[in-house]
DNA sequence: CTATAATTGTGAAATTGTTCACAAGCCCGC
DNA sequence: GCGGGCTTGTGAACAATTTCACAATTATAG
């Protein structure tokens, strides 16, 4: 099988909350047009993002909605649930365990971490909070496939060594700065800050972009 | 001065931040190698994406720190404060309320809207919440450049329309579906849900894919 | 003052990602 | 069971982005 782009992967989460919502209106059947439109991208996109993992229409047809999405899914690895640890209990952190949509999606925050001796110990949101300290041990006892790190900027990549070692392979930063990890480590980041400022650079520099 | 990517502009975003951080350390001047080590990309790239903007550096030398974070600064819009509304004060909404660095980059929360009465009228984290069903006029009173949009998926698309006719031309989504806007309105989009499915798809099929 | 070592700025080449265009295949009505 | 109307799947063309490679320029040491 070919190589997958990032953005391929991007599109297919897309995809799949797109066909989420044709099944709850009831359509059995959806064309790449239809499922382009909803994403505003092109109808060869879709097709072409899809073919990478096999030909999932009918020609003169389209797409079986209930099936194509239970294809992605599969693919995503959505099928199955996955144990989530969540390493600092501030402000975002504190959002991200109440963020419904994790669970949905068979992400279950297992396990929270936290230096705060008022938070350890105890539970937030019917999580239980552990010393940090104790990180390699606790990722392993819950065997934790995924981590997500909402800790300071000045502490963050102290922390995403001490859960490589742990032997994680993937891991979502939230703090503002570009985090190093292994090559067999999988790494996301969510800069926030960054998004703002990109609608600043836009406003800023009407012209000289590319924004379709 | 030709057209700039998305992807230039959010290393840019890097590249400020690295730069503040080598002018904290002392530095007065750094090359495009040690700016790429920082954030694993090619000093080739660094300098690529400089020079859309101008030319900044010295041959033989490298580029001088505080004149080039100043410089991007201003490419950025980062020179001034921008007015910010926040929609939406739930879980992820209260978050971005205290969110640092927000503040620390000029983009001030001036207002804060939402459809819960018991929430209305009182100040949440020092900062008055509004009905939404006066947004217009809201946005308008505080002079709003940007909208972060953190409300329930099923209503985003509706909040987002009226932002727009409020005549705010750039939004930042929370909520995990593509939202419309016109063309002349920038939107960028944050989708937590859909970084854990990249995550897990990784995990799931470690081969297929282009990780650098 | 010259040679040397370093590093930028930038066209050109290479690579990656997107769109086009069309043959192949399927459904449906007659 | 044949023809018309659609829509997929995909190689090829095109577009965008990244990397290469090197001339131009500067600092510095001798």
């Amino acid at each position: 099988m070919a190589k997958v782009s990032d953005s391929t992967v991007g599109r297919l989460s897309m995809y799949y909350r797109s066909l989420l919502e044709f099944e709850k209106n009831g359509y059995k059947i959806v064309s790449s047009k239809d499922l382009a439109k909803t994403e505003k991208l092109t109808p060869a996109q879709v097709r072409k993002d899809l073919s990478f993992f096999g030909s999932f229409g009918t020609r003169g047809l389209g797409y079986p909605v209930k099936e194509l999405r239970e294809k992605i899914a599969r693919i995503l690895g959505l099928g199955r649930s996955w144990n989530v640890a969540l390493v600092g209990v501030g402000n975002v952190g504190s959002a991200l365990v109440s963020y419904k949509e994790f669970q949905k999606q068979g992400f279950n925050i297992k396990v929270l971490f936290d230096n705060d001796q008022r938070k350890i110990g105890k539970n937030h949101k019917g999580i239980p909070v552990s010393d940090v300290r104790n990180l390699a041990e606790g990722l392993k006892k819950n065997r934790v496939d995924m981590v997500i790190l909402a800790v300071p900027a000045q502490s963050v990549q102290e922390v995403a060594d001490r859960v490589v070692s742990a032997g994680v392979k993937s891991i979502l930063n939230f703090a503002p700065v570009q985090i190093k990890v292994p090559d067999d480590v999988v790494l996301r980041s969510v800069n926030m800050a960054m998004e703002l400022e990109h609608l600043s650079f836009y406003l800023t520099n009407k012209d000289m972009t590319n924004r379709s």
